[in-house]
DNA sequence: AATTACGACAACCGCCTCTCA
DNA sequence: TTGAGAGGCGGTTGTCGTAAT
C-alpha cells in the first residue's frame, strides 16, 4: 500500500544543486520550453534529481525575475496583513508579492514575521500595569499591527530588491544571448528557439502555458530519433553541442560569469 | 581563538488537487 | 466515471554563515 514514490532516492542525487546542473536545467528550461513535464525532464536533461526537485529549483531560483534579496518593510506589512486574512496560503500571499516565491515567504515568515505576529498578537500577560508597555501589543486590529521594529539595514535597502529583479532580467538577457551567439551545430530542435517565449514567465498567461511557464504541449521535445531518451554526459562534447555551448563546461562556466560573481545566485 | 547559539534559506517530504485517457 | 500520473502546496529538515560568549 502507500504511494510509490516518484523516484529512486538511491539513486537519484540529492542536496545542493551544482552550477552544471543549474546550468543545464537553465538551459534546458529555457532553450526547451515544450520540452513537456517535469517528471521526464531530469532523464531526458542528463540530470540525475528527482522531477520534483528540477521543478523546485527552477521556480525557486533559477527562474527569471526572482527577487532574492531582502524584504521590505512593505512587504512585510502586506505578508502579516495577508496572514491575518488568509492564514498560511503561501502560494496566494506570493502571488501579491513579485517577485517572491511562496517558499521564499514562507522562510521569511518562520525565521522573522512569525514572532512579530505572536508578539503581536499575544494579550498581555498580566494588564499593563504601566505605560511602557507597548500600546499596540494586544490590539488584534491587523491595521495597528505595531510597527515593526525597523532594521535599518532593511530600511537602508528598501529598493535593492527591484534592482535585482531588473538586474537579473538583465543578465537572463545576456546568458541566453550568450548562448544563442554559440553555433548551434547539432541542434536538436531547429525550430526552437522561434517559438520560445523570451522568458519562461513571459508567456505564461497564454494558453497552453502551466503557471511555472511551462507550457502543457508535449507534442514536441528532444529528438527521440537517436534512441528512446536522450541521456547527456556531461563530459560529452556532442551532448553539450546540443545545448549551443562547446562543452557542459563552457556552459557552466559562462553561467557563472554571468550570474555567479554578480552574487545573485551564488551568494 | 575556539565554541556555541541562532538566523537564513535551500531543499526535501508527503499529501492534496487537477487533468486526462 | 474513475484511476493513474503530474503538478501544486504547506510543513519540515538540513546546512551554512555569523554573531555572541
Amino acid at each position: 500500500m502507500g504511494r510509490s514514490p516518484c523516484c529512486d532516492r538511491r539513486t537519484v542525487k540529492r542536496g545542493a544543486w551544482s552550477r552544471e546542473e543549474d546550468a543545464i536545467l537553465t538551459v534546458f528550461v529555457q532553450r526547451f520550453a515544450n520540452a513537456g513535464n517535469w517528471m521526464t525532464l531530469p532523464h531526458k536533461a542528463g540530470l540525475n534529481r528527482c522531477g520534483k526537485s528540477c521543478r523546485l529549483r527552477w521556480l525557486n531560483y533559477l527562474r527569471p525575475a526572482l527577487r532574492h534579496g531582502r524584504f521590505t518593510d512593505e512587504e512585510d506589512s502586506l505578508i502579516l496583513s495577508l496572514y491575518a486574512d488568509i492564514g498560511s496560503k503561501w502560494s496566494v500571499i506570493a502571488a501579491k508579492l513579485p517577485g517572491r516565491t511562496d517558499n521564499d515567504v514562507k522562510n521569511h515568515w518562520n525565521t522573522k514575521l512569525k514572532k512579530r505576529h505572536l508578539l503581536a498578537m499575544a494579550p498581555s500577560p498580566t494588564p499593563p500595569t504601566a505605560a511602557t508597555d507597548s500600546p499596540s501589543a494586544s490590539d488584534s486590529d491587523e491595521s495597528s499591527l505595531p510597527p515593526p521594529p525597523l532594521d535599518e539595514a532593511a530600511v537602508a535597502t528598501v529598493d535593492h530588491g527591484g534592482e535585482l529583479t531588473h538586474r537579473s532580467e538583465e543578465l537572463y538577457a545576456e546568458l541566453m544571448g550568450l548562448i544563442q551567439q554559440q553555433p548551434t551545430n547539432g541542434d536538436v530542435r531547429s525550430s526552437s528557439s522561434s517559438s520560445l517565449p523570451s522568458t519562461p514567465t513571459a508567456g505564461a498567461s497564454s494558453a497552453g502555458v502551466t503557471s511555472a511557464g511551462w507550457p502543457v504541449d508535449d507534442k514536441e521535445f528532444l529528438p527521440e530519433s537517436s534512441g528512446s531518451s536522450m541521456v547527456v554526459d556531461l563530459d560529452d562534447p556532442c551532448a553539450a553541442h546540443a545545448f549551443g555551448a562547446t562543452t557542459f563546461q563552457d556552459l557552466a562556466s559562462s553561467y557563472d560569469e554571468i550570474i555567479g560573481t554578480e552574487g545573485l545566485l551564488y551568494y
